[in-house]
DNA sequence: GTCTATAGCCTGATAGAC
DNA sequence: GTCTATCAGGCTATAGAC
């Protein structure tokens, strides 16, 4: 189990009143080189897997020797879950957005899933790290993990407002998250496997993902109703 | 890229008039020995991942030094390439049992996808280097490879009969076969991160397969057909 | 076919000088 | 915060005795 807490070193702190500046010189200078080990990091597990990356490899690419690494970070397990938290953090902002400039319910959800699934090809060593567990190993801090939990709050948000738009019919919320997550993970296993070069919305699976999100009312019929807005 | 043909040691050879006895006890006891390493070799992979398969670990649960795996393979990705063949092809033959066994058309595909799912399930760790390829350094030979392109016209076969039958409207195979991938590939890859100890039909995802098989043909519908056999 | 011994590499991590 | 030096251990693979 990870216990330090990282995140804490790498934002701004906003309970912090004296400085005059808002970063002295030494706290920028150890953000931007704490940004430059996972960026180098999740280049290493694009290049050549997951599981390989090191303390060494991240060094040799650095420019520096490797007991200088832990200067930064405690071990490889904790940069593992340095990259775990910035990519479920970033992963929700990205999904929120989409979610936000969307008509609620199936539209809303289906918009917030693409944006994932763009995410995840565009960040695929680090998404494979946050819905694959490649490493068995390593397992995320409760703070990395966290958003995560959040981010399936707002699927399940945006199922109920379907519902309760009728959209779709009765269904158990958890069922059709469950639903969902097999379309998103099969595109993007699919995608990653056999078209490693290629973006969301191209190649032969990812265009899939729209046609299976409208299915799903095929599952759940939504009742018929008498005051549907001017359709039918 | 591997070369070395290995299926050849395995099987009893089928061009060899000679000898009385089937195969000597020195064969029988080399076969017995190939066959325990690859067994552990699935066992490593299963419980700490198929990237930390090794020979030294291989040899430790044997009971043997390591040098003495190299009498039976050449080297680790030697070892991965006999896991990924042998797999296959029993892959293939599940899966072929499966469809015989079963209507042709849809339901034979679907017959043969659950049970790939079964056995994928039942032999995950080899599953994963199969489909998922998760050690980057690792390539299957061709060998190795072939039965999965013979599994793949299996499908097709299946779908072209279908759409033959009325089952599905006009639709290009190869769509189909990306889109039933995206399926299976989709309820297993949830099933191995989250349900690590439960086997097909259990869970929260694979009971799901068989509602998505049933959905394809609401993607690519039938045509209407006057002398369709006394149903409707 | 088994072993011992070993070469030669890699790794994560620490101690301590500067 | 950087370095050198080092520990302790892992690994693949080979050489050669038995």
């Amino acid at each position: 189990m990870i216990t330090q807490v990282i995140v804490a070193e790498h934002g701004t702190s906003t309970t912090d009143p004296a400085p005059a500046r808002p970063l002295d010189r030494r706290a920028r200078r150890r953000r931007e080189t704490i940004d430059e080990i996972l960026r180098i990091a999740a280049d290493v597990m694009t290049q050549d897997g997951v599981n390989a990356l090191s303390m060494a490899e991240i060094a040799r690419r650095l420019g520096v020797q490797p007991p200088s690494i832990y200067k930064y970070f405690d071990s490889l397990l904790h940069i593992y879950d340095a990259l775990f938290q910035r990519g479920q953090l970033e992963h929700l902002r990205v999904m929120r957005g989409a979610m936000a400039n969307a008509q609620p319910g199936l539209p809303a959800l289906t918009a917030g899933l693409e944006a994932s699934g763009q995410w995840c090809l565009a960040n695929r060593s680090v998404a494979q790290l946050m819905f694959w567990r490649p490493v068995p190993s390593f397992e995320p801090s409760p703070e990395a993990f966290a958003p995560s939990i959040e981010m399936v709050n707002l699927q399940k948000a945006a199922i109920a407002d379907a519902i309760a738009a009728g959209q779709l019919g009765p269904a158990e919320v958890d069922q059709v998250v469950h639903l969902v997550s097999v379309f998103i993970v099969g595109v993007l296993s699919q995608a990653i496997a056999n078209e490693p070069d290629l973006e969301w919305g191209y190649g032969r699976f990812t265009p899939l993902f729209p046609q299976l999100m409208a299915l799903i009312p095929a599952l759940y019929p939504p009742p018929p109703r008498q005051n549907r807005p001017h359709r039918r």
